[in-house]
DNA sequence: TTCCCCCGTCGAAGCGCTTCGACGTCCCGC
DNA sequence: GCGGGACGTCGAAGCGCTTCGACGGGGGAA
């Protein structure tokens, strides 16, 4: 293994001058830095990442805890993972990959052993459990998703009540009175995920205020559950003529449940959803929907924990606006419905 | 922080014999081992991990390549990095997370410095120019899939091309005649990705020994596309009776197209299919499929990789034999069709 | 009884890097 | 012409841990 000790050597200068020209943090000349470059170019010299971080006290790796819970769309957890990756090397920085299981423990092990320098926790729950140990860390996290009481802890998110609102807003806007939301599995709700109760919050609350007939059902990521909330919303609901589907396997068999039951989308019924871009326009029927930027929240959650990490100071709360694109999924009310 | 010399002086002893008490590499007598214990409980001390790293020259710390190319199924990717994780905890030992777009120079910067004790590359292509650098690397590799030329290089996987046979076989034993392949998409041909390649050389080896009329049909994963070749199938080859399937997201838009054109599964149509257990079996119609297990490939790649850490021999090439689930998508085929 | 060896423990020497204080040199301003 | 910065570099002191050689004491073999 080449160390510095044969950088300097090689360079004619001291080990401490090849620290200083790569890290940059003492001015070194031109010609010293070109001559140290020349030589680890020539040895091929890597500095040892153990030793770096015993000497700094920076590992700079980023620890990131992927959730495994049922009820929670995979391809969107591997987008934040793989955006998380991509801009902490932008940083310079890795990221070590943290199962939920792992719970508080495996948190606290990796940043009580320097392990890391900094977390990231997706799957935020509103009464999160590991909410005061990322507290009382000495370690900087942020949060993808926002718990119930977020104070002292930075969060970041697509502001998901918003989503659910404009939703609502959008179905209003085109005389719709009767509306429902198809969200996700049970379990998801029962534990607490903030951002399904968000939208949740966020339905109601816009057609309340919309003056609408609404109702919210949970509901299994499975075709045949579809056809099941398909029946009951069209028996229960004969009236309704918007859907807002939080529930991304569910999207597409929802849309075949209610075209096999005899209603067109968007003629008879209209449909909007929450989901990633690529799943609402890859469909039969392109659906009217807003996206998930999973790739923006996982960049922006690196930016914001290197401010921390410099000591820079930054925002608490970062909620990203929900963007809704149009596709052919929804249409005015018609008048005969 | 609480250091090894804190532990050593609560415990009145030396801080080598903590060191040995921990790690086990020399006796130490049970009651200083209780006294040290309970010292390190009550300091609540961690030892800090780049100077064990430094002074061991072990990191702890497995590298994981995942891949984010075009047409690789989502979901068995997650899988995978989840089993590896937890495969690795139980060897006390992290992950750090890899996209594939670093390259060889991500890999040869980990390997380099040390972060990392070994590595896991995923979604092997037949001659990935990742190889020679593998062969080449001083640290440990297991790939999981199997390159053309694997030599020198420790590999596991499904034995895919024994999956393909398979298919056929339990086709051929029901009777069926005219069989077709529909694969990934064609861009996973093009790079050469090992696993698909394997299915086909198997379908086809299978189909000829069996004196079939067979045909392969790289595939698009969406509904559009899953209508499209389930309509060129049946007018290119009216006499087809049974389907092989691997590729994922078009299995169930695939089932349904033939359903529309009018054939029923599997009275006029028998699917298998190559796939997660999960997926075949939610569907509509359950498909007969072989699951990819990819808990077991991601657990045994972790103990490999141990293995050739501890300098246990171990075995170069792992096929995990496939096995199919007989679900309701096969049927022997009836006399008219 | 003597010798030897093993058990259990200690002290010290690093592992490869960063960083702090120090020191000479050069240049600017007065 | 002289004092004082800023610049560029060096040497040495660790960072917290593992590991190697050494050593005293006890027990078994001869």
């Amino acid at each position: 293994m080449v160390k510095i000790t044969d950088v300097a050597r090689h360079a004619g200068v001291s080990p401490s001058t090849v620290s200083y020209a790569l890290s940059g943090k003492r001015p070194i000349s031109e010609e010293t830095r070109q001559r140290v470059e020349e030589s680890i170019r020539r040895l091929g010299y890597r500095p040892h990442a153990g030793a770096r971080a015993l000497a700094s006290s920076r590992s700079n790796v980023l620890a990131l805890v992927v959730p495994l819970r049922a009820g929670i769309h995979v391809p969107v957890v591997m987008q934040f993972a793989v955006s998380v990756v991509t801009a902490a090397r932008l940083h310079d920085h890795d990221v070590l990959l943290l199962t939920q299981e792992e719970g508080e423990e495996g948190l606290r092990r990796v940043a009580d052993t320097a392990l890391v320098d900094a977390l990231i926790v997706m799957d935020v729950q509103l009464h999160d459990p590991r909410l005061p140990l990322l507290r009382a860390l000495d370690r900087p996290s942020v949060l993808i998703g926002f718990p119930a009481a977020p104070d002292g802890l930075t969060c970041i998110d697509l502001d998901f009540k918003a989503a659910g609102e404009l939703c609502v807003e959008r179905l209003a806007g085109l005389g719709h009175r009767v509306v429902a939301l198809v969200g996700s599995p049970p379990e998801v709700y029962v534990r607490g995920t903030a951002f399904a109760q968000r939208v949740v919050q966020g339905f109601t609350a816009a057609a309340d205020r919309n003056g609408l007939v609404s109702s919210v059902h949970p509901c299994e990521a499975s075709p045949a559950a579809a056809r099941r909330i398909a029946e009951r919303l069209l028996r229960e609901q004969p009236a309704l003529t918007g859907v807002v589907v939080h529930n991304e396997p569910l999207l597409e068999p929802l849309v075949d449940a209610f075209e096999q039951l005899g209603l067109r989308v968007p003629a008879d019924l209209s449909v909007t959803a929450i989901c990633p871009d690529e799943l609402a326009g890859n469909l039969r029927v392109p659906v009217t929907s807003i996206a998930i930027p999973s790739a923006e929240v996982g960049g922006r959650a690196v930016d914001l924990l290197m401010r921390k990490l410099n000591g820079t100071p930054c925002p608490e709360a970062t909620l990203l606006t929900p963007r809704m694109t149009e596709r052919s999924s929804t249409a005015p009310r018609t008048l005969g419905s």
